[in-house]
DNA sequence: AATGAATGAGGTTTCATTCAT
DNA sequence: TATGAATGAAACCTCATTCAT
């Protein structure tokens, strides 16, 4: 009647979920899970907190599915290297993947990582968890000794400190995660090389 | 300051105070800063919440008195490593110091971890981000190549997740302690070599 | 308006009205009106909130419409008595015409005894105290001793409490309103008893 | 210190709890459970939301307390009525107390008759049944024929139904209250008259 | 005959903080 | 050295209702 679908509205149709998960995620990733209310992701939007609810149950399933959203890749991750021979190649292909992973959804991951005392308490704590010890199941070899055990799971956690730790270390992005992905493949190398095969 | 607390009156206080900190810091490392109430402290010390409030300013000062009592030993250690020699031997003993600091005092580092977004907002924030950086500024070598200095990085970083990522991994705490520092210990070791001295 | 419903347009409009009716009466009787969403009807039905507001105008309206649809019986009940004389026997033949209007639509009457408080705000509310009023000006004999015309109320409000407040006897059902109408038809023979005509 | 303390505002100081109870009991007699929001209860007695907090849990904590207040009589009269022997003039005088307690605290029952839906939902409501069938145990013969037992059951309704439903008769309250509770004692008289002794 | 998307008002509850005593 | 009482702001969430399609 009369066609007001001329652009900006028109466009916004449809997908206010989706920019409400990108907002929210903005938000929580820069302010914390706590401190981001609904109130503020509602101005952001220009809609009234009500309309939130009506695409999302809860706070809290915003998140899950922003999460549900970006982590599937691990989950197909864990799962190829369950099909793969625990070979170093392996493991350096894995890591590699991971590494284009935490890339591919950096704030998420940035997230996770500064929440996690509050995710602790929420539905995803224990989902994340879980995906954790999935990927450490297909990279830690559970007969090597101690210390390369913790090689390996240095190895991952370098990865996800490279996110935002070296975020003061001059340098270009891509350089950095150059630089990172090696010192990561690395540690591998190592924890492989000292752990005798039968 | 002169040390040792001369009577009732005296004892009292630092008492309460005290045993406010330490209920502090325990519930924030268990439930984070902000889903941490100043009714859940009073009620686990049997006080009122004005009580904490004779004690401390704010709520933001709880946490800003744990943080200077329990990090001054950073600030010694920067202070040390700034006077020292940068060789391989000095890093060594800054990376062993800085184990021994963290297990000395980890609820506060495991929240400082887990509470980050949470953290970034208060300002023990700019104050603890300051301290990292100094202890960078007398472990990573500016003239090392990049994948030296995320070495060096990841040194540290290993250390920090050392403390409770490892928990799930099998074996003795003391042992993995040790492995840990190993390996941290390794990566200063690469980094170290990788740079040619003039 | 003429009364059968003549192909499927007509047929699907009064099906799925008399389905919100049900469905609504249903809840409310058991959660009570406040307490009853609009939202948990439309999902009970597998329809959406709009729907129902194609059928009513507003969520009292629903009450209104089950209201008026369930209590007619009563405004006939009361009409055919002002016709009659006011007899003993008048009076009896309304307590049992009146217990079988109660069996008939017991979810109404129900909801009209628990929800009392709710009910009076509403439009219904003045308009059921009408009906009960017209309901005792042919039963209560206004020459009554008072504790005659008080025999004449709780007969009524036995019949009511009949419906609910005998759940936790035992005994049969039939048996039990077959008990709830004698006790109720005893108190309006002594009432009359008790009033000497002149 | 000054000395503030004269008149209407120390006399407030100490007595705020109470005059919450009294407050809410009135509303939610006369709105309604559910209608009475907290803001109206805060407003009027001219203190925040907050302050009820202060004083009470929750919402329902308030009714809680209410009723376990003026419902104390009701146990009491049970634990009483056990402790008699089972006759005719012990169930009198049953009836009796009963009459007397609920004028002693009629809005509270006014309120649970009118909100009985609301109740159910809440834990007030089987502490309510499970008085009513304390009551019950104590007047109900259980040999009685069904129909004695339903006027057991009547009596005690009737009781109840005098304090509001005769609103609209016209006569002096305890001239009111005098006839119902003739023709409650009436009911328990046939009731027992009706049960042969063995 | 019904839906999808949204709103405005208002609900209960929690929190850090204050202040007279 | 602490308490009792209260506040103001804000949080999450729900509801009845509307309207273009």
């Amino acid at each position: 009647m009369g066609g007001i679908m001329d652009g900006t509205r028109q466009r916004r149709r449809g997908d206010t979920r989706q920019r409400i998960q990108d907002v929210a995620l903005e938000l929580f990733a820069e302010q914390g899970y706590e401190k981001t209310s609904l109130r503020e992701i509602a101005e952001r939007l220009d809609v009234t907190k009500a309309a939130l609810y009506y695409h999302f149950k809860t706070k809290e399933e915003i998140l899950v599915s922003i999460f549900d959203d970006l982590t599937q890749p691990i989950l197909d991750l864990i799962e190829w290297g369950r099909r793969q021979p625990h070979t170093l190649e392996t493991k350096q292909e894995i890591v590699r993947r991971y590494s284009d992973i935490l890339a591919g959804a950096a704030p998420l991951f940035r997230f996770m990582q500064e929440n996690q005392a509050a995710v602790r308490e929420l539905r995803i704590g224990e989902t994340f968890k879980e995906r954790m010890q999935g990927l450490r199941e297909i990279v830690v070899d559970p007969d090597a000794e101690l210390v390369d055990q913790v090689r390996y799971v240095s190895a991952i956690f370098t990865l996800h400190a490279g996110m935002f730790l070296l975020q003061d270390l001059a340098g270009d992005d891509e350089d950095k995660r150059r630089a990172v992905l090696e010192v990561a493949a690395d540690l591998v190398n190592q924890a492989h090389r000292g752990t005798p095969k039968p």
